[in-house]
DNA sequence: CCTTAACTTCACAAATTTCTGAAAGAAGCG
DNA sequence: CGCTTCTTTCAGAAATTTGTGAAGTTAAGG
């Protein structure tokens, strides 16, 4: 992007919002640094960064980058491309990708469900504790096949209001 | 409970479930002290501990038990009662609060959603950053809605499978 | 091949978080 | 009312996490 086309943004209401939002994202779990660099891809006109620009807009350094880049490629909610011919790399937030992300909670569910499928074993499935654990078990069973239909419901919504792809 | 009552259950596989339930939701990003209250609590055979037990199954001090309960109850995962006539108070995990609280990550997404709907505003509607936020509300909005309706599917399912309350 | 630009890894300093012991604060019970 | 038992608050020590600079690695381009 050009300095010419960046002209148009006001600069400072974007950074006010890159680190409200950020703020947000930490409150519920993610680190700092990531939760900054998602926020700044997510308000960045085309979607896209280099490692170098996210530096400078967060003043951060090319390790913390690194590091913040790592946690969100690994979670599914950012990808990094290569710029052909070049050693730059580009982060990009993909709508499509940002959402199946947040589903990907399922991993967490999954081994929420082993640890319970463990205790219902050990305690004993006809004592108390046992049943008790048994009806939270069956409720993130519910919840996993739910979330797969919801998000499902989601593309329809979403074709509908917005057309096509991204 | 009793010494006597207490002695069907093994000690020592409880206090692994115990220990790698709470693991588990550590990682998800509870605070250490409040996911193994919330373990203990749940493999329980009644569901309700007192606070010294749970400082004494936990080794952990009357300080850390006060935290820990205070953060579970103030997202509604778990109950505290007074034992009539005696300072001593109990904490109870109670099936449908913690489905509810689950639920409350609501909370979290309405913050989300106002903190998005300042980024649209800034960023101008009608430029692709806006209408990348301008969707991510749209998705947000639209989870809202259905996991309140999912809630009430699980409702009806449990009573099906589990019968009446708790 | 060698140079150089870019990303990554690593060890450490700084900041933050976490848990504890101790003291203070409630509330039952005589 | 005051004693006693339980819970909460608070200040600080200990552990953990975080971000950096610097060295290391990879790959493009001459």
């Amino acid at each position: 992007m050009t300095e010419a086309a960046e002209a148009g943004r006001d600069t400072e209401a974007v950074s006010r919002f890159v680190e409200s939002f950020a703020a947000q994202l930490v409150e519920a779990g993610m680190q700092r640094m990531a939760a900054r660099v998602f926020a700044a891809l997510l308000a960045s006109e085309e979607g896209v960064m280099t490692s170098a620009e996210l530096g400078e807009q967060l003043q951060i350094s090319p390790a913390a980058v690194s590091g913040a880049v790592r946690y969100l490629a690994q979670t599914h909610m950012v990808s990094r491309e290569r710029e052909p011919g070049s050693r730059r790399e580009r982060y990009r937030v993909h709508g499509d990708q940002w959402y199946e992300a947040l589903t990907n909670r399922e991993a967490v569910i999954k081994r929420w469900e082993v640890a319970l499928r463990e205790g219902v074993a050990s305690l004993g499935p006809n004592t108390k504790a046992g049943r008790r654990m048994a009806e939270t078990l069956a409720f993130f069973e519910f919840i996993d096949a739910e979330v797969a239909a919801m998000m499902e419901r989601w593309k329809r919504h979403r074709e509908e209001r917005f057309g096509g792809s991204e």
